[in-house]
DNA sequence: ATTGTGGCCTGCCCGC
DNA sequence: TGCGGGCAGGCCACAA
């Protein structure tokens, strides 16, 4: 499923719309208009959506967010910093996409092989389509309507991003509520805390998984009783894990998929593998290396 | 306030 | 063979 992997993906695929203008839109399907600008209406998408050009597509966690430019100044319009000071768009859309979305530009889905929806690619699911004043088009293609679009999401609730987290910003995350530097440190499950977007943004079910699975972590762990090296290899492994996964192109594609299953063995030890719901999430995990 | 839970949504798989 | 229940998890509303 689309977790930062997959978004990042689909964010360079989205690059191949830079600069093209916007003519019309079609929301094929009432789904997941998220309101939280109280502007993303179907008349509001089209009154600012229609005409714009896509300046650039950028990405915080699954969020994936194209900047626009309503003035028409583009291309050869004014630099990005004379659009507007401080934003260098007039407009932003916000995509998400659940746990099933994908994002089909010009008719060319990314193929990726995504768990947990079809195997076929049918156009009955695309839910929000763009066209382009060119003849193109942008549309994302959800079957179990999960996903989402929203003008001016507000991102500024959101945590670092994955692929870059600093130590530091890991163990701000793992060590207890953010605002009372002197308090005890809260009994969450180490796993609950770097799925949390707010903490950390990008990490879904399968990355968290694996990510404590080479860190050596149980999921269940509280997060507060991390010691400073035990969250040194956390971070680390979440590091490597996402460089890792993006090379192979996929989240589903890490060291412990295949034992993610009832009867699965551990593939570092042989010991059975354990399940259990952490952190609201189906979790596997090696009850001999994970601690 | 922080943390946990349930529900949404739908395709697919398994067992009867 | 057909059918239905359960399952998958990102995200949000809601409860405690």
């Amino acid at each position: 499923m689309p977790e930062l992997i997959e978004v990042e993906r689909y964010r360079r695929t989205a690059t191949r719309t830079i600069g093209r203008t916007i003519e019309a839109i079609e929301l094929l399907d009432p789904f997941g208009l998220r309101n939280g600008s109280g502007r993303t209406t179907t008349a509001g998408l089209q009154a600012a959506l229609v005409g714009a050009t896509i300046l650039a597509a950028r990405r915080i966690g699954k969020l994936l967010l194209l900047d626009l430019d309503v003035s028409g100044g583009l291309p050869g319009g004014p630099p990005a910093d004379e659009v507007r000071a401080g934003s260098p768009a007039d407009e932003i859309l916000g995509l998400r996409f659940g746990m099933t979305g994908r994002l089909v530009v010009d008719g060319t889905a990314e193929i990726d092989e995504l768990l947990y929806t079809s195997g076929r690619d049918d156009a009955v699911w695309d839910r929000f389509r763009v066209r382009f004043a060119d003849g193109g088009t942008m549309a994302v293609r959800d079957p179990r309507r999960l996903g989402g679009v929203e003008l001016d999401p507000d991102v500024s609730a959101l945590g670092p991003d994955a692929t870059a987290v600093t130590l530091a910003e890991v163990r701000a995350a793992v060590a207890g509520p953010a605002r009372s530097a002197g308090s005890s440190g809260s009994t969450a499950a180490v796993k609950a805390r770097i799925m949390d977007q707010y903490r950390i943004a990008g990490i879904g079910n399968l990355l968290a998984d694996e990510i404590l699975w080479r860190a050596g972590i149980a999921p269940g762990v509280a997060a507060s009783s991390l010691s400073k090296a035990r969250t040194v290899r956390l971070h680390a492994a979440i590091l490597a894990t996402v460089a890792d996964l993006t090379e192979r192109g996929g989240s589903h594609l890490g060291d412990v998929m295949e034992a993610r299953h009832p009867g699965g063995f551990c593939p570092r030890d042989g010991a059975a593998m354990r399940v259990g719901r952490v952190g609201g999430r189906t979790s596997w995990w090696c009850p001999k290396h994970q601690r």
